[in-house]
RNA sequence: CGGGGCGUAGCGCAGCCUGGUUAGCGCGCAGCGUUCGGGACGCUGAGGUCGGAGGUUCGAAUCCUCUCGCCCCGACCA
């Protein structure tokens, strides 16, 4: 490719608010335009980059035992009512209305679609097991897109559906997976993470993501030192530690006057913040919830949803606490009547907690667990912290910020059930397909690259998915023989299947160069009067600083060499 | 959805507070010439519904109202 004719110029600038390296270095390269939130224009290097990463994962899909096919972005709404998640994805799908007023969704994901027509189409445990999977763009109304590819509201994914005929089934299509997407971030040049995943009210019984660690990342992943089990921090557990035993003391209430939060009663009454138990109060699908956690911890508001089974969970504003009884400021778990109670695990880690009294000013002292008050449910509800103990091997937690590349999920039967995706046994029992969704957004994808590759001066593609594979730039081209040289390496390079970007531009040295490294093709090839003079071309990897000189006549062997490693 | 910020040429910005001829600057773009190993220089030139609508005024990029869009923080997010 010429760059003269390259669709898709440098900048110099950008605008300020593209504040993530891969955002602001895509659209520097020219390889990115933004149409509106969230929806992005792919310029011919991006999709280059993006066909090359689609072709890694179609290679290892298939060497799993895929089959792609390609299924309707457009989807009727009713097909979303039967599974009921229209209402959980609620105004992140994407509807509209055709001239009969019918309503349809934009597929957000197409495990409705792909379900059904599975169960048009496999009758037998013999059709299984099944991997189907596509590469298709995905419409999320997110509330807020960000990070450019990072999260964005129009995007490609690939997404493989696995059906078996039971959960050891399952069990093997998602080790599969597992070793197929582990090839395909190696394949990418990404360190990814395997963490441990919360899967949603949807999710079945197992979920994993593929993190890369970087600052830029939206996840927080809780990860063992010295085990190094991970978990992304909506699911992580950590130990709680007993901090206190002993007798239990007659429970009395003591005045608090002006002191509410956590901090300044456990800061009046002269007692550790864990010391203290904490009310906090959630409406789960519009029902009061009263939850109770250690006042040192925070509540896992994605914990505390799945064990309530609640699809929609907020705080409660001041006023519906008041409403059902509460004295805010003094909320007890004591005495309250008529609002369900869910305490985390860490109230038993104590003695003697000072709680409220549900009487304005006043604490009580000395309260326990199950002496003083009920609950409804005492379980893990808490976020695991940075500092914390390992559950496993009780070393210690850390934490870190990461992109999510990838994630899989066991699904089980819920699905299948909505609808009515079964199979015949050997026996001629009817039951219901299981199944597994595993998918990859592939401008995420690219964006991780560039957010891991890059230096002050640009994008430092790996070769797999680079969009040329070399940057051939002759210098003074006026100079006679250099174009000469050039046009003649390039018809050479190319006749020898290689991947060139050719810059014929008519521009000066530092122009080039800030464009190669801008651009990030891997291997730099510059024939200028200085090389001629020695019979040479410089070769540079983008990945290094040093350059070397190769003879004109073994230049080209040689940089098939370089950038073909393999062959 | 709550909070904050921003819409002026392809890109980045100034001008607005304190209204006043043909709305500026840098990059980029076009032409000519000089340059040529890390974003060269000179001259000439093209390019604008100042996001949109309404209002105030003799006069609006500038003041007021409404509206649309975009970004950031948070909430949210298979």
């Amino acid at each position: 490719m010429r760059l003269s004719r390259l669709f898709g110029k440098t900048q110099r600038e950008v605008p300020s608010e593209a504040d993530t390296a891969s955002h602001r270095l895509l659209l520097r390269a020219g390889m990115l335009r933004q149409l509106t939130a969230g929806v992005y224009c792919y310029l011919p290097l991006a999709w280059r980059v993006l066909r090359k990463i689609e072709d890694i994962i179609r290679d290892e899909m298939n060497k799993a035992g895929g089959q792609e096919l390609s299924l309707p972005v457009l989807q009727p709404i009713e097909l979303w009512r039967k599974t009921g998640r229209d209402a959980s994805f609620g105004k992140s799908l994407f509807t509209l209305c055709d001239r009969k007023e019918r309503q349809l969704a934009l597929g957000p994901t197409h495990e409705e679609v792909i379900t059904q027509l599975a169960s048009q189409h496999v009758q037998s445990y013999r059709d299984l097991p099944l991997l189907l999977y596509q590469i298709q763009t995905k419409f999320r109304d997110e509330p807020r897109p960000r990070g450019g590819l990072i999260r964005a509201r129009e995007f490609a994914m690939k997404d493989l559906y696995s059906f078996d005929a039971d959960e050891e089934g399952l069990d093997r299509s998602y080790q599969k997976m597992l070793g197929a997407y582990g090839n395909i971030y190696k394949r990418c040049g990404l360190p990814a993470m395997l963490i441990e995943a919360d899967s949603g009210a949807i999710g079945g019984k197992d979920s994993h993501e593929f993190i890369v660690v970087c600052e830029t990342g939206e996840d927080e992943v809780i990860h063992c030192e010295s085990c190094h089990c991970a978990s992304n921090a909506e699911k992580a557990t950590s130990v709680k530690e007993k901090i206190a035993s002993g007798e239990p003391l007659p429970a009395k209430e003591v005045a608090t006057p002006g002191y509410h939060s956590i901090e300044e009663v456990s800061g009046f009454l002269k007692v550790p913040r864990s010391g203290t138990l904490k009310a906090v109060f959630y409406m789960a699908d519009n029902k009061l919830i009263f939850v109770l956690i250690r006042g040192d911890l925070e509540v896992n508001e994605v914990k505390l949803a799945n064990v309530l089974h609640s699809t929609e969970l907020r705080l409660a504003t001041e006023e519906e606490a008041k409403a059902a009884g509460i004295v805010t400021g003094s909320a007890s778990p004591v005495g309250l009547k008529g609002t369900k109670i869910i305490a985390d695990d860490s109230i038993k880690t104590g003695v003697n907690f000072v709680a409220g009294a549900n009487k304005p000013d006043t604490h009580l002292k000395n309260v326990n667990y199950p002496r003083d008050f009920k609950a409804d449910m005492v379980v893990d509800i808490a976020l695991a912290r940075a500092g914390d103990r390992c559950p496993g091997c009780g070393g210690k937690l850390l934490s870190a910020q990461g992109i999510e590349v990838g994630h899989v999920f066991k699904l089980g039967t819920f699905l299948s059930n909505k609808l009515d995706a079964f199979f015949t046994d050997a026996g001629g029992a009817r039951h219901p397909i299981v199944m597994g969704c595993y998918g990859i957004g592939i401008g995420r994808l690219m964006a991780a690259i560039v957010e891991l590759n890059h230096d002050d001066k640009g994008i430092i593609w790996p070769i797999s998915v680079a969009p040329y594979q070399v940057y051939l730039c002759p210098l003074s081209t006026e100079t006679p023989g250099v174009t000469a040289a050039a046009e003649s390496l390039y018809t050479e390079l190319e006749a020898l299947g290689l991947e060139v970007l050719f810059d014929d531009r008519v521009e000066s040295p530092g122009v080039k160069f800030n464009d190669a490294d801008l651009l990030g093709i891997p291997l730099r090839v510059t024939i200028s009067p200085r090389t001629l003079e020695k019979e040479s071309v410089e070769l540079k990897r983008r990945s290094e600083k040093e350059t070397e000189l190769v003879p004109l006549d073994k230049a080209a062997s040689k940089i098939k060499g370089i950038v073909t490693p393999s062959g």
